[in-house]
DNA sequence: GACTGTGAAACAATTCACAGCG
DNA sequence: CGCTGTGAATTGTTTCACAGTC
């Protein structure tokens, strides 16, 4: 779905306006009726003997994946990869946007980077809502990531996304997913052992 | 298939030996014949009435995914994400190794990073024959991107992990994977608004 | 008796083929 | 006439159930 959207602000860009399933599906390397269907399931977007208008389209995709409104992320734990997702391009014009870096180490506090300050990880709760955050990153060492989840969690985040190698407990209305590295590096050595 | 190994180390830590279908699937979050299917698929190696020793069926899942050797990685672009990922743990850890760190800009070359010294990125080609580099890492801005792989494939490297938001393109007999973290946030950012 | 390996059954996803509309 | 939307056919994947082995 994120290769439909992803493709149709490539298509917008060079200017067209109109595109046919095949044609997008071609761009997509899937097959038309997937597309068709997929598209279908939340809504008729298509008009029949023309195709789909591709900023139409464009939209009502991103407006299924939430991606029409800017999400409000806080950042615990920077060191060097916190300071890597807070510059970090696509996540900024996707409509994440990092409001918040938080860090234990009092030698921290006070610092900026990019235009944040480094504030306490204890006051996450209290900035939290002020600034209305909604999803937690955790980019601490792993002995410290549940620490930092049970901040996020007491700060009322109800989702999180963990960089750190290390499983967390949190309660059930909170999402969580992993980033792990190691998975990408496991495809690409396995790929060249086999096929 | 990496998950069950990552469970199976743990219980190995846990001193225990023997682990049936079911513990495991149990462990895994999965059903017990889908994991005898899977295991079953490349080899034998549970015993009946018994279950699968846990030290062995480890170091056959590490075979066959090529995790029993270490791989050898170069880093190409040393920004704070570069810098993050040659301290990371997690990768050490499962048997890769950065080998090399790479970057364009003559003020970083020299420094060091961990144990590693920073290299011109033209001298790629010439080191991956002397360290033995399998597999290129790009972590440089996204207008570089095309550049490091480039210099990557030049060095005969076959495969490559992208970190940068942007497409490369290699040739057909070169293996590329993208990081993209935008891809786990919109994950987190749909799940809130839908189930 | 306990637990694996596997064919058969149930389920889900993908693709086809065509009716229906602009 | 061309392209969407959709039921029907196909393919793939997960689960069940049990025969076979230790």
């Amino acid at each position: 779905m994120a290769v439909y959207l992803q493709v149709l602000e490539e298509l917008e860009a060079e200017g067209e306006e109109i595109i046919s399933s095949s044609k997008l599906a071609q761009l997509c390397g899937v097959n038309p009726s997937q597309i068709r269907k997929d598209l279908a399931y939340f809504g008729e977007f298509g008009v029949r003997g023309v195709g789909y208008y591709v900023t139409d389209l464009k939209e009502s995709i991103k407006h299924f994946l939430g991606l029409d409104k800017t999400w409000n992320c806080a950042i615990v734990g920077i060191g060097n990869l916190g300071r890597a997702l807070i510059n970090h391009r696509a996540i900024k014009d996707k409509g994440y946007r990092i409001v918040g870096a938080f860090d234990w180490d009092p030698f921290k506090i006070g610092e900026k980077v990019g235009d944040l300050e480094i504030i306490c990880t204890r006051r996450l709760k209290e900035k939290a809502k002020e600034l209305n955050i909604q999803i937690g990153i955790i980019t601490t060492p792993p002995n410290r990531a549940q620490r930092a989840a049970n901040h996020i969690v007491e700060a009322g985040i109800k989702a999180i996304l963990n960089f750190s190698p290390t499983r967390i407990s949190v309660p059930d209305d909170v999402i969580v997913d992993y980033v792990e590295f190691s998975r990408y590096l496991i495809y690409l050595s396995f790929k060249l052992i086999h096929g």
